[in-house]
DNA sequence: CTGAAAGCGCTTACAG
DNA sequence: CTGAAAGCGCTTACAG
């Protein structure tokens, strides 16, 4: 009969009869409309009626309906996160910094992992759109179509993109300098003497990958190098899989005497892979890694690096797009964050021989 | 004048004037009744009728609102799931199950991390209460009062406990069994020869904490082995302390030759810190671990830990919070899963001297 | 098999 | 400073 007919149960009850904005309103004699402005603390609401109004709303246990608001408003306090994977440090320390400033705007945001599969990124985008989250924030999933982004954009869902970039999205993005950035690795190991340098990790379909082996390639030529193709061992992009390729590069004819490696997890793998074959990363042979990730500093050897500026792109992807919830244009802009070289002991504390 | 009438611009229109039910109905010449059942698929709507319904809500690119659906139907949708931290591969293999367990429900689920900060999780709690989220896998923080789980139950969110549990909270949880566990390491190195074990990690403020030094204690004792107070370094729960607590451990008098950590990732740290000062984890001092993270197999040594049944965590508890969302009554048992200790390297491929 | 109408719990002009 | 009323976009009995 009375389905929806939850209904205000009396005055001052303590119990969990749903109380609403207008059990508080009746139990107090006034109007819904008062109450939810003292509620938000609004002006216009005479100071002792809005302490009346609060305190009854502790007493009966009130819970506010952001679903009923939200609707009401079309503005939902959410702010979706998808990247590749957020067990991964590297996108772990993206997403500390975006939360930190998130968390300050009070924007609740909620995370996602597409595993670079489309279709789950898709369905994590819908989901946005059905809840009317307020905007995104995305590392995109390999070979996401331009398109993809622009149904959000059209839907009035704004995106910023992070680590990885979409050419024609037309929406700004923020990413470290990855070819310059790989190229102060291979400099520096040029430097110390090396001159057949391998480079394990990363794909052709990432534009992180893409950028990290041109800049590879760059310091090689730079460097008088000739670049030979069994140096280039693509695919890992985790921790395990650079633990195995340690043995295909071990297999590798004229071994070269050192590996930049596509990222951290990469490179601390190489170095646990090199370890279990009786190499003695740093000395035996040097890796460099990429990311500057906190265990880094910590493995042993220490590994050098290249610092990335994980907070840094977080910071201001988030800062951007709360920019816009503001009510800012939308940029076009990719920005790059220039990355560091870590000099650490994984590339070795003396020249080496070639 | 007109602020809500985003409107029905037309029929046919293929433009973002905000579709809604009513304007596919309309350009359909339907109810919206009609429209909302055949979208979801009800045998009430003619297979016609139904595929013309949907053939204009593609074309129309029309977005379910699911704020509005949720709000008549007081159901979400969304399931939160908040823990200390998801970059710790120990959570992060447990929300993996967690994540595909979910989806094959069509949940979307909402992650958090709560750092242990006890505000930061009745934030998260709020939130969840006020979107209307159908229920909660949470591995509470530090310190978390039973009456903050109640809170959530007695406003009809279903919460299950993760990884720790808390005394009188009245839901059902699931974890290791951490003493058992722990015992498994500790009688493991005993069989080895050590006489001296130190443990590294973890605090009394968690039941995983507890539980395990109360299975280091007792496994001593089994032993026949006299515990002393230094051997106990309270305290670290990730790589980087776990790594600053390898020279507090080389200070000890009368220096153990064994040492079981609190989980893989202090015992990872610790093994850096201990090749750092020239030692050779599993060679020159045995250490184990526990929680069998992907990384401790490829760790070089390669890590002898306790498999902790993250996976298996993750899909009951998620099974039990499907459950309770099709009405089963809450279960208030923690479920203990059984540990299985996995000898690797790091705790010696022979007997040591004590 | 389809439609008219009420209602989920808020917020927002508008009046007073 | 406060209230009455409409409306956000769905779904659900109920009628026909």
């Amino acid at each position: 009969m009375q389905e929806g007919a939850a209904g205000n149960a009396g005055s001052g009850l303590r119990v969990a009869q749903k109380v609403k904005l207008s059990t508080i309103a009746d139990a107090l004699g006034l109007s819904t409309a008062t109450v939810s402005l003292a509620l938000r603390d609004s002006p216009l609401v005479a100071e002792v009626t809005r302490e009346r109004i609060k305190e009854e709303a502790r007493l009966s246990g009130y819970i506010y309906n952001r679903r009923a608001a939200s609707l009401r408003t079309s503005r939902s306090g959410i702010v979706g996160v998808c990247v590749h994977d957020v067990m991964n440090p590297f996108f772990g320390e993206i997403l500390k910094s975006i939360e930190d400033e998130l968390d300050r705007h009070r924007q609740t945001f909620i995370l996602c992992n597409h595993y670079d599969d489309l279709a789950k990124q898709r369905s994590f985008v819908d989901t946005m759109l059905q809840l009317g989250s307020d905007g995104l924030i995305l590392s995109p999933a390999i070979g996401t179509p331009p398109a993809d982004i622009r149904l959000a954009e059209d839907n009035e869902l704004p995106v910023t993109l992070i680590a990885r970039t979409i050419e024609g999205s037309g929406v700004t993005g923020f990413r470290g300098d990855d070819a310059y950035g790989m190229g102060l690795a291979v400099d520096h190991l040029i430097a110390r003497g090396h001159r057949r340098i391998a480079m394990i990790g990363g794909t052709q379909f990432t534009s992180t990958g893409r950028d990290r082996e041109a800049g590879y390639l760059a310091a090689l030529k730079r460097g008088g190098i000739e670049f030979r193709p069994q140096w280039r061992l693509e695919g890992p992009r985790d921790r395990h899989s650079g633990f195995d390729a340690a043995s295909q590069f071990l297999a590798i004819e004229d071994r070269p005497t050192a590996i930049v490696c596509f990222s951290d997890l990469v490179a601390l793998g190489v170095m646990y892979g090199l370890s279990r074959a009786g190499l003695r990363p740093g000395h035996d042979i040097a890796v460099t890694g990429y990311d500057d990730i906190d265990e880094a500093a910590i493995a042993t050897p220490s590994l050098t690096t290249v610092a990335n500026g994980q907070s840094e792109v977080g910071r201001r992807a988030a800062g951007a797009l709360l920019e816009r919830l503001r009510g800012a244009e939308a940029g076009e802009e990719t920005i790059l964050i220039t990355p560091e070289l870590k000099i650490r002991q994984s590339s070795g504390h003396r020249d080496f021989d070639s």
